[in-house]
DNA sequence: AATAAATGCAACCGCGCGGAT
DNA sequence: GATCCGCGCGGTTGCATTTAT
């Protein structure tokens, strides 16, 4: 025989939220007797909960070490880098996050991060860009034509703001361009020194803000200085903007997917990836994450939430 | 001010893994 | 080796609060 059934089977446990005097009775009985035997913990302390709702209390809630308030940008940088890597393994991603539980990342990524990726045309299951054509033109709408500086307005708006939406704009054509010539990993080119992007296209060159905001490019890359000073030169965020984005793409291995083709290959790969290639992922990415400055998702984000 | 809709979050549900019997 | 169950996890639900109309 095996073990004895959890929670006497169907026997008259409460649920729903906790009251305070609840909270006290465990909070006593786990700092008295520990909580090496939750099934054990609601008789123990008193309760007529099951001992799965108090381990989720506990876990969730009581723990002494649980941060509270709001997430910082530099953890939401870090989530965002680490569901890249993990999916939606969230308590593994709540190992890099002290203080922070799994379930509260979990829902913070379900309403914060997920809304500000997808406006931002990214795909929050494959990290990927978006490649629906609807998304593309209502972004581009949003990014062109209609906006108020469409106008006087824009001889007056901030050249840098200007200068990340072009920006934008101009990494959705790349992405859309490459996805259109069936190639899916848009940046691989840089990680192998393959680049189908020439120097000339990746140089910036000049251009006149009054008559080409809002221009669609022939040429992604035609005119990606947009925003740049007298001199016709890329700004220095602009150019740490870039290099962040496509070291961002590079470090990545197959993006993990929840929606995972299951009789594709490389689903199959990402099954037998041992759990050793995702702890190096990890490990790299938060080392990674020590010497970037942020800037990155921080200007993505920032740029997401001011459209 | 009243109501509806949207949002955020705590808690529950169900499943799989691994250990105990 | 087979069976059973504790535990932990990810997904989902439901309620309270906030925002929009």
């Amino acid at each position: 025989m095996g073990r004895s059934p959890c929670c006497a089977e169907d026997a008259d446990v409460k649920k729903g939220p906790w009251t305070p005097e609840e909270d006290q009775k465990l909070l006593d009985c786990i700092n008295e007797h520990g909580h090496g035997n939750w099934r054990a913990l609601p008789k123990l302390a008193g309760l007529n909960r099951c001992g799965k709702s108090c381990r989720l209390r506990w876990t969730n809630y009581l723990r002494p070490d649980i941060k509270r308030g709001k997430f910082t940008e530099e953890e939401e940088r870090d989530i965002i880098k680490l569901h890249a890597v993990l999916g939606n393994k969230w308590s593994r991603i709540a190992t890099h996050l002290p203080g922070r539980t799994d379930n509260e990342i979990k829902n913070y990524w379900n309403t914060q991060i997920r809304k500000k990726l997808l406006n931002m045309g990214i795909d929050p299951h494959t990290h990927k860009p978006r490649t629906d054509l609807n998304h593309l033109l209502n972004l581009s709408h949003l990014l062109c034509s209609s906006h108020p500086w469409d106008t006087a307005f824009k001889l007056q708006v901030d050249a840098a703001q200007l200068a990340k939406t072009q920006l934008l704009q101009n990494l959705l054509n790349i992405i859309s361009t490459n996805f259109a010539s069936q190639n899916p990993y848009p940046f691989q080119g840089f990680l192998d020194g393959t680049s189908t992007l020439s120097d000339k296209q990746l140089a910036p060159t000049p251009l006149n803000i009054t008559e080409n905001a809002g221009a669609t490019s022939q040429n992604p890359w035609a005119d990606f200085a947009g925003g740049l000073n007298n001199e016709g030169k890329l700004g220095i965020d602009n150019q740490s903007l870039i290099t962040s984005v496509v070291q961002t793409e590079n470090p990545l291995p197959d993006l993990v997917s929840e929606s995972l083709d299951q009789t594709s290959p490389i689903n199959h790969m990402v099954k037998m990836a041992d759990a050793a290639t995702y702890e190096a992922w990890e490990k790299l990415i938060m080392e990674d994450d020590d010497d970037d400055d942020g800037s990155c998702w921080k200007e993505f984000l920032d740029l997401s939430s001011s459209t």
